[in-house]
DNA sequence: AGTGAGCATTAAATCGTTATCTTTGAATCC
DNA sequence: GGATTCAAAGATAACGATTTAATGCTCACT
């Protein structure tokens, strides 16, 4: 078990001050007027026997980790494994690291969690925030640590936000539903104060209105108990026996809708039309495929890492808040009659 | 911006020395027989003033960071993301956090990722690793760092691992498929010389073996462009219009399995029988539902975590090294006729 | 009174860097 | 020829903890 090497070990071997090898290592040379034929010999030196410098020594001298803090719903959800990916890769290419976690829309997990960040001295934040950590967060931007927002935006908090147009989009949905002749449209949804939660729920709101027709809202508590929400389906559906198609307002619900649906016997599309809110690969897959609204993950993802590496880059400039709301589409499939 | 506190500030702010405050802190308290008085008031005023100890300030010093690194192939698959969610609720329990990477089974990507873990003190990795990495492994253990190998194992490398019956699974499913009647049996897996793929294969092979049935195997090149896979499923299929059922390798490659199935316009489970290796949301609810052999994900990620933590805990005794191999199910779905 | 033991606390070294000053010797200026 | 500038490198103080060895101080014992 060899001990690791460090830039005093190098400096002995070397015959050279610490402070110069430091110089040549963070590419002051020139600035600092070190000869070439030092900066050579030190630099065949390094990598001869491989040294690498201690982040943790680094980061404690400069503050910096290097280190980005990412957290999302549920890292086991495919949406948000896509996206956690994507910015995975984004961020390696960087030279930053990913230190993630699920806040499973706790808010008092969410707080220990950014607590954990905080102590780890993550350099900036990604957050798709659940409800009630505004004033954590406001802290942690007062304290000049940048932080992007995804997938919900928090309005008490003034930072940038990646986003998609979820009110349109929901709004477009149920007018796509209406105009192939559905009726009684059901929207089943998270009973959640989330801003993206809320703003879809208002784009089935208006799109019903406007063609006077009744809502039926079925808000189910957050969980990542799959029977859960396939309960509460299945008892919304026996109860509304009149809804000729349903909208789910995500994923997982949509999935486990699915499970319920065909629990109960229903056939898709002709007892029951179905559209899902973002998409999934069950949903292209099933017999018949599901429509769902499908959100631009790729730019989701490059623009939320976009936005936190110019803020790394550039700490100095306090540009002005960029919020970006994206477009999404409506992947027309078997499930509508 | 308030600068954080030190345990100098709160040293000078209570008039005591930082050594009395880091060992109160650390619970040296009762060994170093500080007095009762003075442990109440540190931690009164610590508690008041919300100090946290600089984590990298403490790793400099004592060498460990109480960070994991785990390394997938993908954290887009749902079931690494799964397995990567279990451990990190795991982890997060016993005070550790997870630096997360996905290696696209790629040999050098994978070596710069375990060189970046080892620059950032990871305390312990956890890997699922593609081939070529035996050396760099080896390395990692022989300096002390405990690893723990999960999904597929290196032969030589001397470490616990934690896996799955991989022979036993496929070989019993074949069986089933032959004592179902079918006798043109497919295998689509990776050209990969992963030991969990090659087990695979070896089980599909002493089936087929045993019953004097001939092989038909595809291999596909890893790729995480669904097209790719596609585009080889479906030649395979169309040049082998005997296959009267078929086993896939990975759920990703049934998935995308599937995809070319229906593409060519192949009912299941008339035209093709399918049995899928992992299970996949998709497999429960797409119709008909297809046949898996699943993973027990919860116990998969919950021996690999209490492994690792084990040898954390107790760095000192060299324990025998463990493998573990799990069971699985076959899922019968309605994927088999 | 002198020695030693026990108690409660602390000074100082250390971890491996980076960054701010100094230092040294040679060259240039007036 | 002494003062000043400059090139090249080094000494050293942070960064914020942990840990070893040391410091007074009281008390008991011979």
């Amino acid at each position: 078990m060899k001990k690791k090497l460090s830039i005093n070990d190098i400096a002995k071997s070397l015959n050279v001050s610490v402070t110069t090898i430091s110089f040549i290592l963070n590419g002051h040379a020139e600035e600092k007027r070190i000869s070439d034929e030092l900066v050579q010999r030190v630099q065949k030196y390094i990598a001869e026997v491989g040294y690498k410098p201690n982040s943790l020594a680094r980061s404690l001298r400069t503050g910096k980790s290097h280190t980005i803090g990412l957290m999302v719903e549920d890292i086991s959800n495919p949406f948000f494994a896509n996206i956690a990916r994507m910015i995975e890769d984004n961020a390696y290419k960087n030279g930053y690291k990913i230190l993630y976690c699920s806040t499973d829309n706790d808010t008092e997990k969410t707080k220990d969690l950014i607590q954990m960040f905080q102590e780890r001295h993550v350099d900036g934040y990604i957050i798709a925030p659940p409800e009630g950590v505004e004033t954590e967060i406001n802290t942690l931007i007062s304290s000049g640590s940048p932080v992007v927002l995804f997938d919900r935006n928090l309005p008490e908090v003034n930072t940038d936000y990646v986003g998609i147009d979820n009110y349109g989009s929901t709004y477009n949905a149920i007018n796509h539903l209406i105009s192939r002749g559905y009726r009684n449209i059901g929207f089943v949804t998270l009973s959640s104060l989330q801003s993206q939660m809320q703003e879809r729920m208002q784009g089935y709101e208006s799109a019903l209105a406007e063609h006077n027709m009744y809502q039926h809202i079925k808000e189910i508590p957050y969980s990542n108990e799959p029977d859960d929400i396939i309960k509460h389906v299945s008892a919304f559906l026996m109860r509304k026996k009149e809804l000729d198609a349903v909208l789910f307002g995500t994923n997982y619900l949509a999935v486990n809708g699915l499970r319920a649906i065909y629990n109960l016997g229903l056939k898709i599309p002709d007892d029951l039309a179905v559209i899902a809110f973002d998409d999934h690969d069950v949903f292209q897959l099933s017999n018949p495929s599901i429509t769902a609204i499908t959100q631009p993950i790729k730019e989701i993802s490059g623009e939320v890492i976009n936005l936190l590496l110019n803020k790394l880059k550039s700490p100095l400039k306090q540009k002005k808040v960029q919020t970006l709301i994206l477009d999404t589409t409506l992947q027309i499939r078997k499930s509508l009659r």
